[in-house]
DNA sequence: ACAGATATGCTCACCATGAGTATAAGCCAT
DNA sequence: ATGGCTTATACTCATGGTGAGCATATCTGT
């Protein structure tokens, strides 16, 4: 941390360094699904994320950040967990260049009409649209990722490792795509300058940037709310905090395929969600399917606490 | 955890909105494994968590505290991550009780010699003697904790929800122990002012404090490092960042154990670690075991990227 | 009535996992 | 050297979750 490496036995002192005021901010990853299409809450035309300073007026950052996506959207919050707290040295807060450090959340509701006019939802694959992979992988991936991925293994650092780096990312040389690794495709395209935040830095590259632009780091908060939201899925019945209070199992499905952008096995994915008691009837049947009315569903609240007992991946002995 | 809003004892700050200074501070959760116990680098007679200002001079927060610690260690840091960003309200910097924000990492290493003597390895669990479970469930859970607990739930709020937290988290009432309820344990113990942190706020209760206490919310930052750790170890084989270059099945899986506070079944484990090829064979054996000499592994680095495969537990559709 | 769509139920093979047993190869005390 | 102790390593067997696919039910619209 610094050169002694005594500095860090002592809580944070005035000597040393002057310290330059440092901004705190909270940005929201606000997700919602609707119509089969994964939703982030916007403003700025869609350029940026929710964010506000972290004044001395809220109790603690989650409760305050609660409140104010619950005025946002006139919806109760059903989830909200801390992402992660950026606070690269070069982060900046636009208005005033002061440092930023800034606490991300990922937060889950249903969509709602807004109450702030400001403020939109706006489908997050506008702006990773190599994200969907429910049609198949989008012809992005091979018409131009690929092959301005190759090109730039080839002009700088180990190729092979590059190439390797890739391949792994986005599932090429017959690799197998991973939805999680939102982050890192992100992180690949930014550093092989193929995305309009990177361009800022880099002299252009060729073709048109990659999915729409937010400002300063903020698509790249998206990503990690996104591979959150991915990962969390199958091991956290958090799906249903996107859920409207009844459902169809085959609504539930879209729903997830939706968010990870990847199709889904009816049939096993229904006998998953049962014989995991995830849900219950609720007597009811909704007929504007299409087809044969479908029975409708909701969570089994009590699920959160049995959820305790669930899932061990060591090998135990039994006591 | 923070029962009640303190905004009286913050310094008579300029009114309202102004901003107050901030401070932000690193702390970090190292850990190591060494002879079967688990251990966690302290500082001021193991009753501190290292830590450090955030200064403007470092580029990164992870880059500082990795330099920070290698400095510390004299060992390369294998696994970094962070943690949590700690920012409720009432937290304070002890010497000038300032507004702290403390951002926390997880280090992961082997034990080493310490280069510098203020900074000391302690086992984790003289810090929470509940969560070892390696020789059956402690017995001071069913001595002192569970019926504490139990006086705890009748005295307020609604017993019967406060049981069944209780019976959850500790594993009581013939629920199973779960060993990643690290966190849950330390805050539930915490509100029922069973251990000496939170008697500096309530009133004391019957009975020693349970654990050795630390500074701050130390503590319960390593709650959350070992909870992070536990859960981290089962999908992620980042237990090989705690062993040696070379090590036996046995070492292995007692580090395992170590680290998750329960016995592992012996030729199961052996059979999940080669048929996961995480290991290949050094070619040597490790003669002074107590018994027939052991083949020596080392971990296979190439699993990092191979893993890049590994693991849905959604019901996809062939594509 | 029939086509088309969705809902729902069921089968079957395979493999990871939990649990336990058996044999091999060292060390040490007598 | 021998027998007993300890640890290493290999195998068995039943069970249950998972991947993949098929079959039947019940709507709407023509």
């Amino acid at each position: 941390m610094d050169a002694t490496g005594r500095e860090m036995d002592r809580p944070a002192a005035a000597d040393g360094v002057a310290t330059q005021p440092i901004e705190v901010e909270l940005i929201a990853v606000l997700a919602a699904v609707a119509d089969g299409s994964p939703l982030v809450m916007t403003i700025e035309g869609g350029r940026a994320l929710p964010s506000g300073s972290f004044g001395v007026e809220h109790r603690s950052l989650q409760s305050g950040l609660r409140a104010w996506v619950e005025r946002q959207t006139g919806h109760t919050l059903g989830y909200l967990e801390q992402l992660y707290t950026f606070a690269d040295s070069d982060r900046r807060i636009p208005s005033n260049g002061a440092r930023a450090i800034s606490i991300s959340y990922l937060a889950l509701t249903r969509e709602e009409r807004l109450a702030a006019s400001q403020a939109a939802w706006r489908p997050w694959y506008e702006y990773f649209p190599w994200e969907d992979h429910r049609a198949g992988p989008p012809a992005q991936i091979a018409a131009e990722i690929a092959p301005q991925l190759a090109r730039w293994a080839e002009s700088g650092g180990d190729p092979s490792v590059r190439r390797r780096r890739a391949a792994i990312a986005f599932g090429l040389d017959g690799r197998p795509w991973n939805e999680e690794f939102v982050l890192q495709r992100y992180e690949l395209l930014y550093e092989a300058g193929l995305i309009a935040e990177a361009r800022r830095r880099l002299g252009d590259a060729d073709g048109l940037p990659l999915g729409a632009p937010m400002i300063g780091d903020h698509r790249r908060i998206l990503a990690t709310g996104i591979a959150r939201v991915r990962a969390k899925i199958k091991y956290n019945p958090v799906v249903f905090e996107l859920m409207p209070p009844a459902f169809t199992l085959l609504q539930l499905q879209r729903c997830v395929e939706a968010v990870s952008g990847l199709n889904v096995h009816k049939p096993n994915f229904r006998r998953l969600i049962e014989q995991q008691q995830l849900v219950e009837e609720t007597g009811e049947t909704m007929a504007d399917t299409g087809g044969r009315p479908a029975k409708t569903y909701r969570f089994r609240a009590a699920v959160r606490e049995e959820r305790a007992a669930a899932g061990t991946k060591l090998p135990l002995t039994r006591a």
